[in-house]
DNA sequence: GATAGGAGCTGTAGTCGCTACAGGTTCAAG
DNA sequence: CTTGAACCTGTAGCGACTACAGCTCCTATC
């Protein structure tokens, strides 16, 4: 394999996704059809690898990939405006602090009723009954 | 109908749940499977409405459907002690936390990448950068 | 040049918790 | 008795992977 290019376990490691998930990238159109060797295995080169590395980047930060898609969209289109992607960010962000809420509402009730539990071997659970009315 | 006993919708109405999903959680054996009229619709009874309820309810608090088999489990069998459901519970609220933590990080780097944007309509965009680093 | 074995290939099926049909049957009101 | 709303089963789809099985290829060593 020459300088620059690396086989699919390479660009795994470089990247830390899943060599599974590269080629399901790949069939689901996100990451784009690299060329092969004559026996068929992929040879990937750096475009691809910062490629993934901006998707890992996203999936970590918890955009879906239709929203990765619409941002590669803009970036390969080369005419995104800034104000796009931005509009993008603060609505993920939105959607960020609506499950943070969610999550604290299911937290503080579940805490309320854990503590009027004492973890005793009653048969009779305060938790159950809080869960049952 | 008689009285206390009630149809699929009925229970579906009563308790906020999918029909669809009732026959689901039938299928995979989270519901019991009920009575049925001589035509073959199913006949639910109050103990099926609470059960129901019950579920509905460990769903919103954001327990798996594994979870409330267990609890289930437990609450059936009879002899299930407190500290067991307890233990479960704040399993679950430990679990809860971590995606709280996890979120507000990630909402912590996107605010940060997205006041660096002023939203204009220049096709150099420091979220892309960021996204990219 | 032969051989071993690690790495790659395709295609399919499973995960979780539903949801959405299609195409049929039953029930209850008028 | 007729209408039509509600119910039935079975299957397939979602999102974002993951895990095979059963191959083929590539490369390092002898």
């Amino acid at each position: 394999m020459m300088a620059n290019s690396y086989a699919i376990g390479t660009l795994s490691k470089h990247t830390g996704v899943n060599i599974e998930t590269i080629r399901y990238y790949e069939r689901i159109g996100i990451m784009p059809k690299p060329p092969r060797t004559a026996g068929g295995q992929r040879i990937y080169e750096t475009a691809h690898l910062k490629r993934l590395a901006f998707i890992r980047r996203s999936r970590e930060l918890g955009f879906s990939l239709d929203e990765i898609r619409a941002l590669l969209r803009l970036v390969d289109g080369g005419d995104y405006s800034c104000g796009e992607v931005q509009e993008m960010t603060l609505a993920h962000i939105a959607d960020i602090r609506r499950k943070i809420a969610d999550l604290r509402r299911m937290e503080r009730v579940l805490k309320d009723m854990a503590a009027k539990c004492d973890g005793g071997d009653v048969p009779e659970c305060p938790i159950v009954d809080a869960l049952s009315a």
